[in-house]
DNA sequence: ATATTATTGCAAATTATTTGCAATAATATT
DNA sequence: AATATTATTGCAAATAATTTGCAATAATAT
């Protein structure tokens, strides 16, 4: 809380219930939530809201996409710790990896495709452990 | 094109002109088309219409979704070689890397995880040779 | 306590995708 | 080779996701 109050302000932006609520649904949540998740919520912010609050919250790096491909955008809150996360192909169980694979290649991009890397996004589709039976 | 040919009588489909356009235009793009980028090259097939042999397509493994996260779906012929994506987040240029980083990590995230990985998608932001400076 | 202006809610617009249906064209049947 | 069958198409309309204009409201600055 004292760190969402604390961009907020360093981005001269105003502390309105919606945007608290919106962020505080976001923090709670253990997996990323599209616009519409918010709202069915959140009833009682507009819809309109919630996305221009999404935008925002991205733009000052409180939160980051997260959906995965096709899916409709999804955001969760940005933290220090980097993850990656599986879908289940079958009944759709997402979880978690708490640690990054991929931070060592990025030196051998730069130097073989000439890129600095600043992100990436890794996704794994698959199958957990009951529908792989 | 005999690949194309096989693939589609094999799931008894019909060889349309629509489809040959369509998937002979994703053969030749060097980067993920979405619906509306074949449209405009394409002008005389129906936008319906590519979606939904967009569709048919992907159900039957001639291509794959791979836009970026929060873009519009893209698609691209799927090959036997497995490629990951850059792409510039000043100048929205994209390359690929024609070799898979990830396939190394599956067995690890089997045992930790119980996940049994069928998938996996690996997108790179940065900036390229042009825009680091 | 009041003035200023960012933010909100609402309605309408835009963009991406999907669907129903009659016309058309590809394949199967004779 | 001609005809019958039915998948596929184009068109129009529907739905879904997101964006935008604008007046009312609420947060912050004065």
């Amino acid at each position: 809380m004292k760190e969402y109050l604390q961009i907020i302000k360093e981005h001269h932006l105003r502390n309105t219930s919606q945007r608290q609520d919106i962020y505080h649904h976001l923090k709670k949540s253990k997996i990323p939530q599209s616009a519409f998740d918010i709202h069915k919520k959140l009833k009682n912010i507009d819809l309109a809201t919630i996305h221009r609050t999404l935008k925002t919250f991205e733009k000052i790096n409180l939160i980051e996409l997260n959906n995965f491909i096709g899916d409709v955008k999804k955001y969760s809150i940005k933290t220090k710790i980097h993850f990656h996360t599986i879908k289940c192909k079958n009944c759709g169980k997402t979880i978690l990896i708490d640690f990054c694979l991929i931070d060592k290649f990025q030196k051998f991009i730069y130097k073989k495709y000439g890129f600095k890397i600043l992100e990436h996004q890794l996704q794994f589709f698959g199958l957990c452990n009951n529908c792989k039976k």
